[in-house]
DNA sequence: TATCTAGTTTATAATAATTCTAAACTAGAA
DNA sequence: TTCTAGTTTAGAATTATTATAAACTAGATA
């Protein structure tokens, strides 16, 4: 399997989620993690673009467990819907989507295009960890 | 089974549902809307309050459907969580919630809690239908 | 370098939420 | 009262996800 320049970053990213660097796990961080833009998927979009390619084959059961792990170390961020189904995004810095109900797209909407004025305070003994705001597009 | 005051206006949300009243039905109006506070709800526990009580069975499938229409008429609205599993309001009025991750539980936020000074135009021949803000909180 | 073990992968089974189906039932128009 | 389109229901089917357990492997250690 060839592996891009970005091997480091990939096992590194790795390491610091509890995971041995694999082939199957460095093949999804290639997937996941060499891109220019944003990138929205679920595991069932993800596990497509992966194996429909040739070479090594990875596992449904190995992609869930890769992108959970990610996502609970920070490197994923789950996106808020209303399907029944887990919408995964790239981009963990704070910011905020767009979401079309004809088409069910997700669009990134810049943090900046977005201020807030007034935020409420957490209930007692409870921090804020973060703040999404969906907004709901039609035609 | 016995009716509350508040039969007339079941009717009408259930007719301008395109639903025709029956008792099924109205025992789900019942649950729903016979309340002071807003009441936030899954189709199963929603299904456990109404058939744990004696009186007319109401299927799980009646239950899904009548919610669905419900929603899609405006009569009550679909929250927005990283679950997999739809959550409903039936608070349909612009707010927004917290949602504890520890408790998974979500509180209302008041619309006048949260307020924005920056809001993107949407893309081109789309319009706003709704914008949500959920504040995931934490210990 | 060879060995060993804890961690990993995988196909498949299990579970959970939701949707579908088709037969029996009913609201309400005529 | 009759009739029909709409409704209810139990259970089957479907879909997303999680669990299982046997075969495999990274990488520490001898």
């Amino acid at each position: 399997m060839i592996i891009s320049g970005n091997l480091k970053t990939y096992v590194q990213k790795l390491r610091s989620s509890n995971l041995r660097p694999t082939k199957q796990r460095l093949k999804i961080c290639q997937f996941l993690f060499n891109r220019e833009k944003t990138f929205h998927f679920t595991v069932e979009t993800l596990n497509k673009k992966i194996n429909k390619n040739i070479g090594t084959k990875v596992s449904l059961a190995t992609i869930y467990n890769t992108v959970e792990a990610f996502t609970s170390a920070g490197y994923l961020k789950e996106i808020l819907t209303s399907k029944n189904k887990s919408y995964y995004d790239t981009n963990t810095k704070s910011h905020h989507h767009f979401y079309d109900e004809g088409s069910k797209e997700l669009t990134d909407i810049h943090y900046s295009q977005i201020k807030l004025s007034k935020v409420p305070i957490p209930p007692k003994g409870k921090k804020i960890k973060n703040l999404e705001v969906v907004i709901r597009i039609q035609k």
